[in-house]
DNA sequence: GCGTTAGTATGATCCGGGTCATAAACCTCT
DNA sequence: AGAGGTTTATGACCCGGATCATACTAACGC
C-alpha cells in the first residue's frame, strides 16, 4: 500500500486532521468547500456572524489590532479544526478578525444548517462542546501567563503547550517550533526583540535548542 | 399576587437569575442541591472534573494563584451560572480553583447524569454552548486587555463590561461597580494601589464618578 | 545568481506600573 | 464603644520590558 506523497496536506498538528465535522456530514447539511487564497480576511472584528467554519486545508489566524496597529493574535487553526462558533452560538459581534495564512479551502455552512445538523447529531454536539471548552483551556492558561508571568515562562508555556499538540510522545521526543519570533510575541503579548533576546538566553542557559533559527525544544 | 421579599436571593445580576438549567430538570437527573459556607473551596486547579456545577445561592469564584499568592480571578459566578463544565466536558484536569464567596446553595450532577440530560434536552443543550461561547467573549476580550492596553482602558472596559450586565438600559443608567479595587486588580491583572491611583485619577477627570468609596460608572 | 523582503539580532534609552512602606478611613463584631 | 480587620490612599523608588535605531542574514521570486 502506498502512502499519498501530497505535501501540501501535511499538518502541522496531526492530531488535528481528525475533523470536528466529517466531510459527509458537512456536505449532507449544505455546507460549501471554499477555496481561499493566502492573506484573505475571512471576517472582521464588530460584524455579526452568519456561517460556521472549518478548515480544510491551510491554516487560518484570528487576531485584534489595537489602535497603535499591534497584533494580538487570538488562535490558529489548522486543518479540520473549526473557529468563529462563538460569535455563531453566543449572539455577539465577533471580537476578533480571521485571516488565512496560506491559500487552502474553508468549509462554511449557515448557522440554521449548523444548527440542524447539531440537532440530529448529538455525537457531534459533545465534540463541538469539547472543541468549545479546550479552546477555554487555551484562553485560561494564555490569561494566567499574560496576567502574572515574565517572558521566560510564558514562552516556555506556549511552547510547551504546542509541542504536546504535535509530538506523538511529548516526554521523549524534541519538536521544531512551528512559529517565527513575531508569531510567538503575537500569541503571548511580548515584543519581537524581547522574544529574540529571552530565547537567546534561554538556548545559552540549555533550555532550548536553536537549529538555525529554529526553536528545538 | 405577592413577589417573595427573601432578600438573600437578590441577584447582584439580575438577568442571570435564570437558570442555566432550571430546577425541576436538575432534580431529574440526580443532581443533590448542596449547602455551602462561604470561603469553602469546591475544586482545586490540577484536579479531575466529576460534577457539573450551577450556583443556587451565593457567589462563586474561580481563581489561580501563582507562585509569589498574587491571584488572578478566571470568572465570578452568581445565582443560575454554571460553572466548571470545560474540564469536564473538554476532559483536562481544573486550570484553576474554585472557592464560594459567600454562604449559600450549589447544585451538583454528575458527569454521565449531565451527558444524559443534554442528550434528552436539545435546548438546554444549546443554551449551554451559549454560555460557552459568552464566556469566551469574556476572556477574549480580557486577554485583548491584559496584553495590549493601559490601567484606565482596562479598567473601563471591565467596568463596562459588567454595567452592561448590571443595568436595564445601560446607555441612560448609572450604576455602582460591584467589586473592590482589590477584586477590580485581580480581574485585570493589575495591583491595587495602581487601580486606586487609576480610578482616582479618572475621577478627577470626570470619566466615572466615587460616592464615598463606591465607583459610580 | 541577484535583488528584495521577511526574519533575526543587538545596543541605548526610557518610563509605566510594580514594589515597599506607612497611614487613614471605614466596616463589623462583640 | 472599642478592637481588629479590611479597604482605600499616597509617596518614594526601582526595574523589566517597551521603544527606537540600525544592521545582519536567511529565504524567496524571477
Amino acid at each position: 500500500m502506498r502512502y499519498s506523497p501530497v505535501i501540501q496536506y501535511f499538518p502541522i498538528f496531526p492530531e488535528k486532521r481528525k475533523r470536528v465535522i466529517p466531510a459527509t456530514l458537512l456536505q449532507t447539511y449544505n455546507a460549501r468547500l471554499v477555496k481561499v487564497d493566502k492573506d484573505q480576511i475571512l471576517f472582521e472584528e464588530g460584524r455579526r456572524a452568519v456561517d460556521y467554519f472549518q478548515v480544510e486545508e491551510g491554516k487560518v489566524k484570528m487576531y485584534v489590532l489595537n489602535p497603535e496597529g499591534q497584533e494580538f493574535t487570538q488562535g490558529i487553526f489548522a486543518p479540520g479544526e473549526s473557529f468563529g462558533e462563538p460569535p455563531l452560538l453566543g449572539d455577539f459581534p465577533y471580537p476578533s478578525s480571521a485571516i488565512t495564512l496560506e491559500a487552502g479551502k474553508i468549509w462554511r455552512m449557515s448557522k440554521s444548517d449548523f444548527v440542524q445538523l447539531l440537532r440530529d447529531n448529538f455525537d457531534i454536539h459533545m465534540k463541538l462542546d469539547q472543541v468549545l471548552c479546550r479552546r477555554l483551556q487555551y484562553k485560561s492558561m494564555i490569561l494566567t501567563e499574560v496576567s502574572s508571568y515574565d517572558p521566560e515562562h510564558r514562552l516556555l508555556t506556549i511552547i510547551r503547550y504546542f509541542k504536546s499538540k504535535i509530538a506523538k510522545h511529548p516526554s521523549r521526543e524534541q519538536v521544531i517550533v512551528p512559529f517565527t519570533r513575531q508569531q510567538l510575541a503575537d500569541m503571548t503579548g511580548l515584543r519581537v526583540e524581547t522574544v529574540i533576546r529571552t530565547i537567546k538566553k534561554m538556548e545559552k542557559e540549555g533550555k532550548l535548542m536553536l537549529e538555525g533559527r529554529k526553536i528545538k525544544y
